[in-house]
DNA sequence: ACTGATGTACGAATATCTTCGTAAACAAAT
DNA sequence: ATTTGTTTACGAAGATATTCGTACATCAGT
């Protein structure tokens, strides 16, 4: 099956990509100011997570300056599938749609973002027939 | 904020979760037969695994007979949420039409399914006006 | 040169998850 | 009654993830 490497981020690893994925490449102390509204964390603990990251070769490192710059090399696109998948097996019985109608119900999302997917759906249409 | 218990199986508990999610109240040994076949496992693995999930109570159990039946005591629906809104937060950049759109593209849905949103968007739609 | 602020490196403690061996209870079959 | 198979209970080892203290480097301002 995936010769290329499945890719599994622990919860704490999520969050931290999810702040690169946002801000592009970003320095240990601008991904922990942003972690820290989100949850209790320690600078050492972001940091080292972002070690073990880049250990991990989930993340890159620019070490040219004293103050180290890190950026994501796994995409969210992949990642997203990843985890859209494996969630839909076990939690919507592999039901796609019922995923979709879970999280369109869940938040309420605005009208614009509704019809952005109306249009994506049409799309989806022509191309069928 | 949730003074209703978070729900945080873990993606061995969520597996099993699953399995009972679609056979209903089951004993240690037919959740085993089906978890095995889609990965390694040993049956006092899964026992020990369903004990515990006992005791965090994400299920109960009935101990009439000598064969313990299991079940499960949180909601798929509940579980599902908590898991998308999670999700989006971390990795959808909080946008849910972002995650519906890659969930559409990647598993491809049957036009039974794209229908059944598309009926399901309408019907938002007339709430909303 | 000293001080304070900020940074990385490292190691280790803690917590959590996962796996499984072993023992004991029990029932059915011989 | 003994064996065989199925079950639960328990404990502990192993794997993985998380947290943070401490040491050392670097730079800016005094």
């Amino acid at each position: 099956m995936d010769a290329a490497k499945t890719i599994r981020p622990t919860e704490s690893e999520l969050d931290i990509l999810g702040i690169l994925w946002e801000k592009g490449p970003s320095t240990v102390r601008e991904v922990h100011e942003i972690l820290e509204q989100r949850k209790e964390a320690g600078y050492t603990t972001t940091l080292k997570l972002m070690q073990i990251m880049h250990d991990k070769g989930l993340l890159s490192r620019d070490t040219s300056s004293k103050t180290h710059v890190y950026e994501a090399l796994v995409s969210q696109e992949k990642t997203q599938q990843q985890l859209l998948n494996k969630m839909i097996d076990t939690v919507f019985n592999g039901s796609a749609s019922q995923l979709v109608m879970q999280a369109l119900g869940n938040h309420r999302s605005s009208p614009e973002e509704l019809d952005a997917i109306r249009r994506y759906l049409s799309d989806m249409e022509q191309k069928q027939k």
